[in-house]
DNA sequence: TCCTTTAAGAAGACCACATAGGCGA
DNA sequence: AATCGCCTATGTGGTCTTCTTAAAG
């Protein structure tokens, strides 16, 4: 199943190649758990009370062009607060520390910190080594050009996949063809006054929050019956035969356990 | 300075079950 | 071509375990 945010396809999941895939053909999505966004746009039909639904928005719409201009802008992350905890950054050093060449974590630029996705820059050169690279943009040293141009930078986002082969970057001849010219300076100038500006404008809209991808199963995971913070099994009320012996840790002895969430469970079903 | 112990923090594992999707009959 | 049954993979959250580093003695 496609997760992307482009496609011209169902509009809730992405697939394409159809007006809406199966698994949302089966009407309104009456169910809206902690105020998750309710589509009704789908052709209503008889459903049960929870519809398995996939959504990749954050509230604010956006088209896919912009969604992936974002991913391309990707900015270096604001400062973490977790930054500051020790062992957090033991963690962030330990799983997520590129794999680059000679290269220090702290002068990661921009990519490799980010809360809630992973991105790897593989490098075919040098790195760039400030925001502007990062940006795709133009610092004030000429090597910074070849530099960024000769990266790539794969993201994760919201469960979808990009790569940016430093597409704002230039080549040596570019840039020598540029040098003298007053206008292309202004103009590049101009371009990154406005990238920046569009940097800022989509840090304030990130996202970092965990991505709930289907509902459904969070309502179904959240009414399950735990024991010491795993599922249990739901014992069938149907059965007839009498239950086994149950262990101290069973899930009717558990704290956990509300015999009401059975009635649910015959809800949902 | 070196070693050991303690505390703190984060990531990952674990569990059951509904569901999607593939496959063959 | 459509339908059905079977099977596997996936996703979901709370708690516990494991791992690592920093600080203290």
């Amino acid at each position: 199943m496609s997760s992307g945010p482009s496609g011209a396809g169902c509009r809730l999941c992405g697939v394409e190649g159809g007006c809406f895939c199966h698994h949302h053909a089966g009407g309104s999505f009456s169910f809206s758990p902690r105020g998750l966004a309710v589509v009704q746009h789908h052709e209503a039909l008889p459903a049960p009370p929870v519809q398995e639904f996939q959504f990749f928005g954050h509230g604010d719409v956006v088209d896919d062009h912009d969604s992936v201009a974002w991913l391309f802008d990707d900015p270096p992350p604001p400062p973490e607060d977790h930054s500051s905890s020790p062992a957090a950054e033991h963690h962030h050093q330990r799983q997520i520390k590129p794999p680059m060449q000679s290269f220090e974590y702290d002068d990661v630029p921009s990519l490799f910190r980010r809360n809630g996705g992973l991105t790897f820059e593989v490098s075919l050169g040098l790195p760039a080594a400030d925001v502007d690279a990062g940006l795709g943009l133009f610092g004030g040293s000429g090597d910074l050009h070849t530099e960024a141009a000769a990266s790539a930078t794969i993201m994760s986002y919201c469960g979808s996949t990009f790569t940016d082969a430093a597409s704002s970057t230039l080549n040596k001849q570019e840039v020598a063809m540029a040098d003298g010219h007053e206008s292309l300076n202004q103009q590049k100038t101009m371009e990154r006054e406005a990238k920046v500006m569009r940097y800022k404008e989509k840090r304030k809209r990130r996202c970092y929050q965990k991505q709930i991808r289907y509902a459904s199963r969070k309502a179904y995971a959240e009414m399950r019956p735990r024991v010491r913070g795993r599922f249990a099994k739901v014992p069938d009320v149907d059965a007839p035969a009498p239950a086994p012996p149950l262990p101290p840790s069973s899930t009717t002895s558990s704290p956990n356990y509300d015999p009401s969430r059975l009635e649910l469970r015959q809800w949902f079903r």
